[in-house]
DNA sequence: ATTGACAAGTGTACGCCGTACACCTACCTT
DNA sequence: AAGGTAGGTGTACGGCGTACACTTGTCAAT
């Protein structure tokens, strides 16, 4: 009668179907509330059954960037390399909007994996492959910073949007305190005659940032940068 | 006989008391590893005491950012907008290189204090009063991002530092895997004719940037910029 | 001098977390 | 048939944030 163990014996877990399912829980309810017990009960297993596939919780969080990396369209363009990391920074963005958790993720990890050292060479590369000396290019890659991933830092939170719940008398109070402040999240959410529509386009700011700083690397490129201001 | 409650009755707790033991712990030993429970202890106090000065942990580290923030050096100067900013911003810099833990707290702060909004309110102020107009501001702060902390996220992880530990043998494998990363790494590293010494200088890094965005900045503003590619 | 309100600090307890460690069990190799 | 091994289990521990009920010390009004 021994009934076949379980009904049909569920699929194994791997790593990668752990990793795979920590991103879906992650997209659900936040990367903040996951954790190794919900993430077990989620795979239908206990706890400590995740720990044969990935070394603790941090190491979990690697992969979990891994799978994200590896999303990014990575497919070669003959532009030049302006346009070629414009594409490709655009294309790491629309993965990393799908999976706002990242983020946070990416800028907290310590250690690069094996894609993610990939994906850094990969851009390096496409410096280094537009003429720009190996100095240009290290400094470059520090100036991108995590705009590399196609996203910025959100320091500059969207006060526009919020503005329309504030009662009047508040938002008077403010405008006294923080007049800078309210010009322009005034300015980003009732202008008609721009595109924004509610509070301000993010895309917009980071193409605005991203060419920004394209521009100003292809100037210095063209002017022939060496280590400016540093002895030689 | 009954003493005097304890030795002289120690100095009670204040809202002013607890963030700034918090920073000191948050120094010392990491924002990761301060715990509520620590942060009582430290102040030889039970853990539910804190709660009578801040409301839960989350604003205690809101209290701390505004702790750090408050430190950083707002002198005024007569200089060009250019200059008055870059001088603020490396001012906070100088602030938050002494508070490492300070840089993942602010970018992970979703509610910006008065004491937060009231420096980024001094920072646009900057920017208005060097004639930018008020879209071009806007963006510029987006650009800006962490940087207007005095950071930027170190997605570039020094790996020049850390190559002289690295077996030769790995060395090797990892230039036939990852030869652009490799190339800057070893340059940063053994560039004798430059002032780098060990690793890369992050102050110069930072700086790098910093001028490309205000250079980038000033350039846009003198040619008149108005929201270049929108409808109007 | 008595009262009583109120702010500050305490003690206990709960539910969550990551994970060490010993164990079982199914399967594969020989 | 024997035994090694990889994958899953169960129990348990120490740490966390914090709810809630409590004592205590202080001071103002009576």
């Amino acid at each position: 009668m021994a009934q076949q163990t379980e009904t049909v014996r569920r699929t194994p877990l791997s790593r990668e179907r752990v990793l795979s399912a920590a991103v879906v829980l992650a997209d659900e309810s936040g990367v903040e509330s996951l954790s190794m017990r919900k993430l077990a009960q989620q795979l239908g297993v206990v706890p400590m059954a995740l720990y044969k596939h990935v070394a603790n919780k941090e190491e979990l969080l690697d992969g979990m960037v891994d799978v994200i990396v590896g999303e990014i369209d990575t497919g070669a363009s003959g532009d030049d390399w302006k346009s070629a990391v414009r594409q490709r920074v655009l294309a790491a963005r629309q993965i990393l909007l799908r999976h706002p958790w990242a983020r946070h993720v990416i800028e907290s990890r310590t250690n690069k994996s094996a894609v993610v050292l990939e994906y850094m060479d990969a851009m390096i590369g496409m410096f280094r492959a537009g003429g720009l000396s190996v100095d240009l290019t290290h400094h470059v890659m520090h100036a991108m910073g995590s705009r590399m991933w196609g996203f910025t830092q959100e320091v500059f939170d969207d006060s526009a949007g919020a503005a329309a719940e504030i009662p009047p008398a508040m938002l008077h109070a403010m405008a006294e305190k923080y007049p800078h402040v309210m010009e322009i999240a005034m300015r980003a959410d009732h202008d008609d005659e721009s595109v924004v529509g509610q509070g301000c386009d993010d895309q917009f700011e980071f193409e605005f940032a991203l060419d920004l700083l394209l521009d100003g690397f292809e100037r210095l490129h063209e002017q022939g940068w060496t280590s400016r201001g540093r002895s030689t």
